[in-house]
DNA sequence: TAAGTTTGTTTCAAAGTTGAACCAAGCCGT
DNA sequence: ACGGCTTGGTTCAACTTTGAAACAAACTTA
C-alpha cells in the first residue's frame, strides 16, 4: 500500500511540535539544573514521591508513572541516593520490590526548587496560551497518551487491589509533574 | 511574591502534556531505532537535508532548524558521516562553516525509511486526533516556540541575504521532521 | 512440590547529550 | 595592520539513556 503522507497542515503542526517541545523540554532542563542541580525528570521523581501516600512508591509504580522505563528510573533513584534526597526501602509484602522514599532533604530540596520550577512552566506555556487552549491541550494529550499506553496492558480488568499495590491517595499536588 | 501555583486545569494538562510527549518519542524512537537503524534526531537530520536546496545545509542553520545545540548536531553528523549517510563539506564563502551534505546513500536509506516513520506519525498521533484539533495543536506549539526561541535573538532585523544563507527554496518535503 | 512462567529490579556496555573550553576565521575600529 | 569582539565548529569529560541480560522472588500448574 503506498503511503499515506502529511497533510500540508498536520506537516505544519507535527514541525511546530517536534520545535515547541524541544525547546520546552530543553528550557525547562536548563532551569531546574541551575536551580536545583538535577534535571527534570528527576525533580519529577521527587515531585511524585512528596504527592504519594507516605512519600513512597514502588519502582514499578513510579516508572508506570512517570513514563519511563525501570531501567532509567533505577538511575535517577541512584543517582537521587547518593544525594540523599530519596532513599530505599525494601517492600515488607512482596520482597522483589523496592520502595523510594522520599527523604526530609529531599522534601526541602522540592519545597525550594517547587517554585521556580512552576514559574517556568508558567513563563513559557500556561502565560501563553489562553485557558481554552489548556483545555484544547489536554484534550489532545490525553487521546494521545491513552492510544500509546493502553497497546498491551489493554485496558481490561482493573488490578487488584493488594495492600502495596494501593493507589495513591489524593494529596496537595502542586507540584507534580 | 508568593508563587502563582498551577491550577487543576492547568495541572492536568501539564501531567497529560508530559505523559504524551514522553511516550510519543519514545514509540518513535524505537520505530526508527529498529526499522532505520538510529534515533528519531538523526533521521530528522537526514530529512531536513533532503528538502534543502542541493542537499546541504551549514551546521549551524542546521542545528539551529532543529533547535538543538551545535554539540549535539556535531555528534550526530559524525555518526551519519561514519555510517555513509551524510558527507562534510567545507563553505567556500566561509571557511569557518561546514556544510552538511545529504550523500545517495543517505537519500536511500531516507526514502526507505520514510513510509515507516509517517506511518508510524500518523497511526500515533494524526490518526487519533481530529483535523480541528491538528489545528489546535499547530497553534498552540507555534505560540510556545516563538516565546522560547525570540527571547535573545530578538525579532530584531533579518538576517542579511548573502549566498550561504541563503534560505531553503520550497522543494517537495514531505519527510521533513 | 518441582518445574516453568511471570514480575520487580538491577547491572552493564554501548550510545547519545550537555556545557564549558578551545581554536579558527571573519569583522571592526583605530 | 593590530588588537579585540563575534561567529562557526569541534572537543572532551561528565552525565544520562537505552536495551538486553541477569537475578531473585512470586505465582501456576501438573
Amino acid at each position: 500500500m503506498t503511503t499515506r503522507w502529511l497533510t500540508p497542515e498536520e506537516q505544519r503542526a507535527w514541525r511546530a511540535y517536534i520545535a515547541a517541545s524541544r525547546l520546552l523540554e530543553d528550557a525547562i532542563d536548563r532551569q531546574l539544573q541551575q536551580e536545583g542541580g538535577m534535571p527534570h525528570l528527576f525533580y519529577s521523581v521527587l515531585a511524585n514521591l512528596s504527592d504519594a501516600p507516605d512519600r513512597r512508591l514502588r519502582m514499578t509504580d513510579l516508572a508506570e508513572t512517570l513514563k519511563i522505563t525501570r531501567s532509567r528510573l533505577t538511575y535517577a533513584v541512584t543517582r537521587l541516593e547518593r544525594d540523599g534526597l530519596v532513599r530505599r526501602e525494601n517492600c515488607r509484602w512482596d520482597k522483589r520490590s523496592s520502595l523510594a522514599v522520599l527523604t526530609d532533604e529531599g522534601t526541602a530540596v522540592l519545597e525550594r526548587t517547587a517554585p521556580g520550577h512552576v514559574e517556568t512552566v508558567r513563563a513559557l506555556l500556561f502565560d501563553r496560551i489562553t485557558p481554552e487552549q489548556v483545555r484544547q491541550l489536554e484534550e489532545i494529550c490525553t487521546g494521545i497518551a491513552r492510544g500509546l499506553q493502553g497497546e498491551d496492558d489493554g485496558a481490561g480488568a482493573a488490578t487488584e487491589d493488594v495492600p502495596w499495590r494501593r493507589r495513591s491517595t489524593p494529596c496537595q499536588g502542586s507540584t507534580a509533574d
